[in-house]
DNA sequence: ATGAAAGCGCTAACAA
DNA sequence: TTGTTAGCGCTTTCAT
């Protein structure tokens, strides 16, 4: 690597000290404005660059903001990311990317490698199978900055970022009941997740708010990946749902793949309804009514909170809901 | 942010030299076996955690890759962003991320975000705009490792990881002459792309190649959405294409979308194949026939021919081609 | 086998 | 307004 040229460079073409340099470099008041001028000029001739090292060295800061998914490669998470690197870019931080594959294991190595590289501050969401947070607690005790979104930790004091799971799930529910549909089936997610839970309840409270009551033969548990809405098709058939509420649109992807097996028509015979509104809902055959969750809000929020904390803005941990919106297309 | 501890704080709990200390950690041969178990313990009693900025400005090394790419939440990117991470982590590299947005003044800010971190090597797809390619000049002048994937520099003297566009297109439009299609039409994308020439050449080749002529009116350009898709397909209705030959799988997606508004029965009287093997190409009805690129194999080798790179080995920078493979699928 | 000294590039405190 | 000194945490060289 052929080193880059230093203030000490840059001095030494102008004879100052390289502590005008500095100074020159950072807009300090007791810098001739002259003097600044040339050593701009150098600096750029010289295709000077601070050196992050050492400015991290002295500071013990850096610019970077850690990002923490389950899946880099999801449709939701992959778009979180690329808001939130897309609001640390205007806002000046890099973004350094871990993925914890859904196993705490790996989840705790993401931890230890964000930590161990020093970033300013890290945005996460926790894996399905995390049920122990010592790892995020050794970063509050550490004091750095830690928001979580979409899957947030509750034991956690910290800044969080959620989704309006319940208030979604009463929409679809209740979308679905107005459309005619009585026997709707939930094909839900793994309960460890609070999220999970909460679309559960608004499932289950939208129903028996209507009159109807909750069968626990429509409700079945998999996880967020298509064949997961496969196998709870498959599951559910035998009680003849008229509707199937799913926990993520992957799932219902599966699951509408399933029913059109069968020879189901769909939404006349079945309804199919998602949740976090992902690029293809709108692609498929019946295009999949599902409920759009604010991506980029949700990513600048992430952003803007962690941000707050890294500036040592006092004040209490807050948590940020972003409101979720029912989109009604063909397939209900 | 409370610090954490130093090796001399480690030397200091244990009467020792810093420098001692230093030896222990790092398993130095001249170090007595007694006083390193103490140190480890100690260390480990501290919580002791190197400080990546110390090491970096001694050695002006760093253990930390950088990806640009045009998209982070498009599938086939996330997928090869979440491959290389994975590849990095096994490795012992870290990730930080950028994205061009497609357009290359942020493909500038995102090359000097990357040198600017000083991290240890760069793996970049270009966006589709980038003409001038001065930044990447920049990044080999300064010796930093760099490798391109899937959409490379040519005119820039590095490694290279290349998918077989020229073949992918050449099997799909045998397939599909094979399938008795006979006027097939290529939705393509910016020709600025080398990755979108071959697939140009290689659909031109193989018409010729069976006889068929080449219509230019059966050849139309756009980019890599859905929405180009649909463009494209409204463009190619007036002139009775039977199949659809499409640049990538968002691109047929959005195409297939315009087809059956339009009523047309897929594959029956027009067929539609795509490019990547994106994950839905499995879910969509009819399911979509594709090529496949190895995504695994693809961010494995940009990673190892980086590390190799880094590492210093001497050899002449290499092309690695990664193979095409025909996904035949319903709606062919 | 351990310690001392020096320096990576930068900035803050103090001196001139 | 500019220069001097010192130190962030670490490793390398040389001395003991």
């Amino acid at each position: 690597m052929k080193k880059t040229a230093t203030i000490k460079d840059i001095a030494r073409e102008l004879n100052l000290h390289h502590t005008t340099v500095s100074r020159a470099l950072r807009n300090h008041p007791d810098v001739n404005e002259r003097t600044r001028e040339t050593v701009l000029k150098m600096a750029d001739e010289l295709n000077y660059e601070p050196n992050v090292f050492a400015t991290g060295l002295r500071s013990q800061k850096s610019k970077v903001i850690g990002i923490i998914v389950p899946e880099i490669s999801h449709d939701f998470f992959s778009s979180i990311v690329s808001e939130i690197t897309n609001r640390a870019d205007e806002t000046g931080y890099s973004v350094m990317i871990c993925q914890s594959n859904e196993t705490p294991e790996r989840e705790i190595e993401n931890v230890a490698a964000m930590l161990s590289n020093r970033v300013a501050g890290i945005i996460a969401a926790i894996s399905v199978n995390t049920s122990c947070y010592e790892h995020f607690e050794r970063v509050l005790r550490r004091s750095t900055p830690l928001v979580f979104f979409d899957r947030v930790c509750h034991e956690c004091d910290t800044d969080k970022v959620m989704l309006d799971f319940y208030g979604g799930a009463v929409q679809v529910v209740q979308h679905l009941i107005d459309q005619g549909y009585r026997r709707i089936a939930h094909v839900a997610g793994p309960t460890s997740l609070s999220g999970v839970r909460e679309r559960l309840q608004g499932y289950t409270d939208t129903l028996q708010k209507n009159g109807l009551s909750v069968d626990e033969r429509l409700i079945v548990h998999g996880g967020f990946l298509p064949e997961h809405g496969i196998f709870g098709a498959e599951k559910l058939l035998p009680h003849h749902p008229d509707a199937l509420f799913c926990v993520d649109d992957q799932v219902a992807l599966g699951a509408m793949m399933r029913l059109r097996a069968e020879g189901f028509h769909i939404p006349e015979q079945i309804a199919i309804a998602g949740f976090d509104n992902d690029q293809i809902a709108q692609y498929v055959e019946p295009s999949l009514t599902t409920v759009d969750i604010r991506r980029t809000e949700m990513g600048q929020a992430a952003v803007d909170l962690l941000i707050e904390q890294i500036c040592g803005k006092k004040r209490p941990f807050r948590t940020v809901r972003i409101k979720s919106e029912l989109i009604v297309r063909a397939s209900t």
